[in-house]
DNA sequence: CGTCTATTTGAATGTACTCAAAAGCGGTGG
DNA sequence: CCACCGCTTTTGAGTACATTCAAATAGACG
């Protein structure tokens, strides 16, 4: 099933019983995004949160010039949404897209709420993820302000050496954060 | 009491009786720093995370070149810590210093991780500021991936206002990642 | 005051972008 | 199976944004 893997994941930080297992399945809701679909789109409210089973999400943001930029990509075992849309109810900034065709389980912040009230190890999960993830994006933050863009290519092959050979180059220069000509002239140095 | 601006604080997140709050300040410790001394240093472990009451903190990396990059400025009620550090136990990447002379509270990872069993609603109340923490430090992300340093100067100063005619111009320009001489001629255009 | 640090100014340089065009590559339909 | 179409990647010339380095000026603090 493909809720093994998300109750499975929970489990490498807390522990669960079985009827918690079953009280969090019965709040998920399974879809299936083709390649390219959209899950979200920015002004859209992003009332829930995903877990990817299979295949690739990438959020991001649409600059005045017409540009993207990614802020996340979420291959299996990754969640993903739009944190500001999702714990404030308001219009979100990011979009959120398939890379290619993806199963995902969705959790609305209601029941994710809901849930954190009848199992607190289940919050505790999250709040673990969360610090994770500030201290990634943090991380991020910093080798943007402090590192060329030869350097950041090099530190994301480096990092993720499983999405090289996946992505289209133009995708990775949308999250390190140069021109798609830019990077090509990078790799050939 | 300077306990007081802290259970203050978190009673705007989560509800706390007089007795959980009395456990809560028992595991605190007051520190006071003089103006440019340090709380962290890089490479040393960031057991502790530091309420501030008064005065202001920064945390900031130092890049190979010698020339540091702020992540954080933490006025008066806000947390600071190294948090990948602080999670992890293992040598931060992270130096903070004072800006100012500065009142703190810590709190240990040990004691918090431990209060957290014991009051369920505190581990609610980091959840919830480290998802704002996360959302402020993606917006920023997006921030440099999109903006000029125009821009940025431009968004900082309506951010944070109070902190514009309170801070050196070199530690802006370190916050929103210019030099400091093409700070100024920023200002001028 | 005098010293130290912060800020400004200017000229030269470098990193990354823009725009345009060509080449590569993958999928699709005839 | 090949030809074509659309999208990605490469290449090049010119440009813009931001840095470097140096020096002058202004401010803060003892």
């Amino acid at each position: 099933m493909s809720t093994d893997l998300l109750l499975q994941n929970i489990r490498k930080h807390i522990s669960l019983t079985g009827v918690e297992g079953d009280k969090i399945i019965s709040k998920l809701k399974k879809i299936t995004l083709k390649k390219k679909q959209f899950l979200l789109h920015e002004g859209q409210i992003a009332h829930e949160v995903a877990f990817v089973i299979s295949g690739c999400l990438r959020s991001f943001s649409v600059d005045e010039n017409g540009f993207e930029h990614i802020l996340q990509f979420a291959p299996a075992e990754w969640w993903i949404t739009d944190m500001y849309s999702f714990i404030s109810e308001k219009e979100a900034h990011l979009s959120i897209d398939a890379l290619m065709d993806t199963e995902i389980m969705t959790l609305s912040r209601k029941n994710q709420l809901q849930l954190f009230d009848e199992i607190p190890g289940l919050e505790r999960y999250f709040r673990i993820l969360t610090e994770n993830s500030l201290v990634a994006s943090r991380s991020r933050l910093i080798d943007n302000l402090s590192l060329t863009a030869k350097q950041r290519y090099q530190k994301f092959c480096t990092t993720y050496p499983s999405l090289i050979n996946t992505l289209p180059q133009k995708l990775i220069a949308a999250y390190i954060g140069v021109t798609p000509e830019f990077l090509s002239k990078l790799r050939k140095l």
